[in-house]
DNA sequence: GTCTATAACACGATAGAC
DNA sequence: GTCTATCGTGTTATAGAC
């Protein structure tokens, strides 16, 4: 239940965000959304035309959200392996899995070319913005000319969501950490001596 | 649907075991699991309790064989590195995803102690048997005493199941091995000089 | 805009005939 | 062992009153 001072399709949108997070599309019915943002069917069905319309728009705002945090760690001032690992070490809920990717295991998701389409998008920009953050760090000599930007990025990228899946299945956050120390030290391995 | 040469119970819990995968848990239905399988409804409920005994061995059988498929890639003869590149690059059906980590993402068998089970233990035993291979490696000189084998097992599974999750995305197997080409790299780095 | 009523069908299971 | 019938509930809406 939300804030009386949402209103009402703002506080069904963001019921879909939480639902579409712990339980998937297939596992979210529209019931339970109502019933989590206090809001009838009547209502749900005036301002969507159904669960699609909904998920759609609840996807899209979490798709923004997260390139919105990824962007931050990915821009701030300093070194390639710098921002390469703020990235990685942000804070997480880790045990809930990340909110886009956990999507590409949902059949009716990727069955939707207009659902899947901001999964796609996001996930391919966040690899590419990371190739981009490797190839300057490359570049300006913080890295050997042996590190290849997409492999790499496509790994850190990997990690994260791999992690996810770790942590999940263990009930505990460690798996994710190590997961992420694990390519730390190994990156680190590519850094330019001084 | 089977072979007639199958028999019953055998057909339900194959058919139950491609539902899982491609569905998930909580999209798979008791129905379409006996029209896939060519058999009624008395005769389901005749050889399984219900839909969580039908998952718990279709699961079980799923785990027992990804870990004889792995375990054969790390037990194979050579050196340390070859046996992790074998388990990277052994060939997979990238875009169906990993039959194991996509439970990870279902509420209701993360909720289900028994059915949760296997899937958290066939991905641990896999993290420790990558460790226990690249522990042998740093030992035996294969790789510079950096290596920190938990950490670098944890990325290696996870760089895994983060690949399906981008192929999955993408709809294309490019991304799982552009990041399996990126962890191998980095990886490569740690190899004693000969 | 929001509510209740109703619909047609699917879900997950049980009962009992054959 | 397999079948059909039935059950109570949930799903995904539509209709129409308020």
């Amino acid at each position: 239940m939300y804030s009386a001072f949402m209103t009402t399709p703002e506080r069904l949108i963001e019921s879909t965000r939480e639902l579409l997070w712990e339980r998937g599309y297939v596992g979210t019915s529209p019931k339970a959304i109502q019933q989590r943002a206090g809001a009838g069917q009547g209502s749900m069905y005036h301002h969507f035309s159904g669960k699609p319309d909904l998920a759609l728009t609840a996807i899209r705002r979490t798709a923004e959200e997260l390139r919105a945090v990824a962007g931050s760690c990915l821009d701030s001032p300093g070194g390639a392996y710098d921002r390469v690992r703020a990235y990685l070490l942000r804070e997480r809920e880790v045990l809930r899995g990340c909110p886009i990717g956990r999507l590409t295991m949902d059949p009716d998701v990727m069955a939707d070319p207009e659902l899947r389409k901001p999964v796609d998008e996001t996930l391919d920009w966040l690899r590419g913005r990371l190739a981009e953050v490797l190839a300057e760090g490359r570049e300006r000599g913080e890295f050997t000319a042996g590190l290849a930007p997409e492999p790499i990025a496509a790994t850190v990228v990997a990690t994260v969501q791999g992690g996810y899946v770790l942590a999940r299945a263990a009930g505990s956050a460690a798996p994710f950490d190590s997961a992420v120390e694990g390519l730390l030290t190994l990156l680190a391995a590519f850094k330019a001596p001084v």
